[in-house]
DNA sequence: GTATTTTATTGACACGGTATCAATTAAACA
DNA sequence: TGTTTAATTGATACCGTGTCAATAAAATAC
């Protein structure tokens, strides 16, 4: 029995996500991309793609659970070597992350589910910060949901305009519009 | 020489549009939008959709020309008979417009050309809200960029929600947020 | 290192949607 | 009422999808 992973899936799979990526940071139009412009660019066979996935959306998903991860790891160290001055370093964190890679994000953030799942891991930093806050008798005069959303339109906005600010920078802002 | 516009013209563009807007509304999957089900959900012919555009962003963008017209006009209103107390009601007008569409909007917002003209019209209505809050020696102390790009993220994440709040409730928060 | 198993490739196929056309029917206009 | 313009109809070539059986290539087991 074939406990570990037949390098041939590991290799098939990667290639195809770093297609779908590629394509993407490229500005490739969402709605005109096939099957088959992402096998070229894979440098596979169209059909070996149907013997990994359902079709596009579902590569699309696994791509985003991936990169998701990788955003979790990024936390969660900025989590352990926390030496906080205003609780928002988890947030500073985040922006970096998405400073690297902005040009994937700016697209990925069209997509309801991926943006769904971005606000919550937002949201969490939000309520980790919101408790920080408390404790110095600062709290939020609005739901925590409403700060969230607010941040996640102007990292959006952010992305959009070609990343402006350094993740700093904008993370300051962010923190003073919270005064 | 026909200076008025043909009635069959203002008819079959109204009901292909009318068309588009149910299908949205109904959630249908825009990925599997198809000429063919927009035509019979307008029962019209298929060949009598290229008669008037070129593919369905064709029809989606003159759709949307039509919806910002109308917002457009909203705000008009709102300025006109403005006894406003916080410099806010244009937000109001803007939100009742969206809370009245919500289920179009919501949908809409994640065409990137769209959000983009909706930030437009929002950054006008805090450009106006920020002169009026100068006067009274109350600046803003971020971007309005930055503002507007807030307030669309609330916007949006309210829509997804499914409107939890009154349009003067949320504009009291987002007001608030801003004191 | 050879045999066995698994994966990838190839070429073929039916299906459905696209975009366009010429011919015809129906509606508007003058 | 005759002329112009729009809508319908049926046909067409084209392209991407999703699947399949046969074959080639690579990985694993012995």
């Amino acid at each position: 029995m074939s406990r570990k992973i037949d390098p041939r899936i590991k290799r098939t799979k990667r290639l195809f996500k770093e297609a779908l990526i590629s394509l993407i940071q490229e500005n490739y139009d969402k709605s005109k991309l096939t099957v088959q412009t992402i096998a070229e660019r894979a440098e596979l066979n169209r059909a070996t793609f149907y013997l990994h996935y359902r079709d596009i959306d579902d590569l699309m998903e696994q791509t985003i659970n991936e990169i998701l991860e990788e955003l979790h790891e990024t936390l969660k160290g900025a989590t352990e070597d926390a030496h906080f001055t205003n609780g928002s370093n988890r947030l500073v964190s985040f922006l970096e992350h998405f400073y690297r890679n902005a040009g994937l994000y700016n697209v990925m953030l069209e997509n309801k589910d991926f943006r769904k799942r971005v606000f919550a891991i937002l949201l969490d930093i939000v309520i980790y910060w919101s408790e920080y806050r408390k404790k110095k008798g600062r709290s939020f005069n609005v739901p925590n949901e409403i700060v969230a959303a607010s941040v996640l339109g102007i990292v959006t906005w952010w992305l959009e305009e070609g990343t402006p600010y350094s993740p700093n920078y904008l993370a300051n802002f962010i923190v003073e519009r919270f005064k």
